[in-house]
DNA sequence: CAGCTAGTGTACTGTGCGTACAGTTCATTT
DNA sequence: AAATGAACTGTACGCACAGTACACTAGCTG
């Protein structure tokens, strides 16, 4: 037992020098993009913050932009929950919320940033899809499988386009700047999308 | 007449100096933006390519960004005729397919990265939205204003909301690097959201 | 304690934004 | 044609940040 050794530290596995250091400058990066968005998270801050060097960091990660990517991926977005509320609509309805909420607040703004910056960098890109965007992805089509399941919609759909057609108008809604929905706003886009994915055709 | 002129000058006024070195600025900007994207631009290629002094470019324009946003909205997003068919389903098929096109082509992922670094900036974020966002918001209610005129579509609807609707996903699934949509994919969200708006509920 | 791996610190290059300043060109006015 | 002011030029900065080089040190492991 050393000096740093705490509760946790004698239950889970001892951390690698390695990973100590990954840690700290995970932590030093999320806290600096919650604080001041991506462009306040520069190397040098990250260095002063965290208290590893410079040099370490790159030897850890190709360029800030993945450190930031990564940090994103496993400090911020970190809630993945999905409700569960017995119908397509209720589920639908909540988890238009709780992602209208997450990307309007200051973290979700910072999202806009990666996704925008990840364009020209195809590692950061590579990241951020496989550490979040999958994921995320692979939720809703949770929900959307359900909903199938239930017969509540029609099976023939592509859950990736339908997943599309509830959750792009919000996401386009927040990029382009334009604020979050109201909850009117939220419960119209669902009725109507599955207004217009029932199962029951005319 | 003078040196300059041409058959265009002596037809259209005289180009005053400002304007001049202002057209020069922007077309260097343009096509910067287009060849090597938002990164290629940068103050000193405009200025080694339209032959104009830093100093002055920054007396037209508060900062890069600006210029940018500037030269996009002016040069690069011209194209704002709309779809005419007959039919709310045939129009929005049509301006679906080629706001898919334009925005997957290098022109088009320029935008992404002027919308996310406009985030950052709040003058060239309120520039983007007025020379260029809101004219496109406007463009596309017209279309929906015809849908509501025939009958086609509820007309109680928000007709932002259902221009979000209708182009919330395909705009997602661009800015989140997915490529564009098929042809069948955009017919596929043409009819779900209009079967989901349509005038006639059961 | 020998040796290796991981981390440190400083200093450096390169790039790009934005500004200062002194001088020049152009258009207009008298 | 000379004067005047606005617009433009060129050079040289200061500054911040990305990323690298290099020589050195700490800490784990056998």
């Amino acid at each position: 037992m050393t000096v740093v050794g705490t509760i946790a530290s004698e239950v889970e596995p001892i951390p690698s020098r390695s990973s100590r250091t990954r840690r700290a400058v995970l932590d030093a990066t999320a806290a600096l993009m919650a604080e001041g968005g991506l462009a306040a998270t520069t190397i040098d801050a990250i260095r002063d913050r965290s208290g590893v060097s410079k040099t370490t960091i790159y030897k850890h990660w190709p360029n800030r932009l993945c450190v930031a990517v990564d940090a994103f991926a496993e400090r911020l977005a970190s809630d993945a929950s999905l409700p569960d509320t017995g119908t397509a609509r209720g589920d639908f309805c909540e988890q238009i919320r709780r992602v209208s909420a997450f990307y309007a607040s200051p973290v979700g703004s910072v999202f806009a940033q990666l996704l925008a910056s990840a364009r020209q960098d195809p590692v950061a890109s590579e990241l951020l899809q496989t550490r979040f965007l999958d994921s995320r992805q692979r939720g809703t089509e949770e929900l959307w499988n359900r909903a199938v399941a239930r017969g509540e919609v029609q099976k023939d759909i592509d859950p990736d386009l339908a997943m599309d057609l509830v959750f792009g108008p919000v996401m386009w809604r927040l990029l382009s700047g334009r604020g979050p929905l109201t909850e009117d706003d939220a419960d119209t886009i669902v009725n109507s999308v599955l207004n217009g994915l029932r199962a029951t055709t005319a």
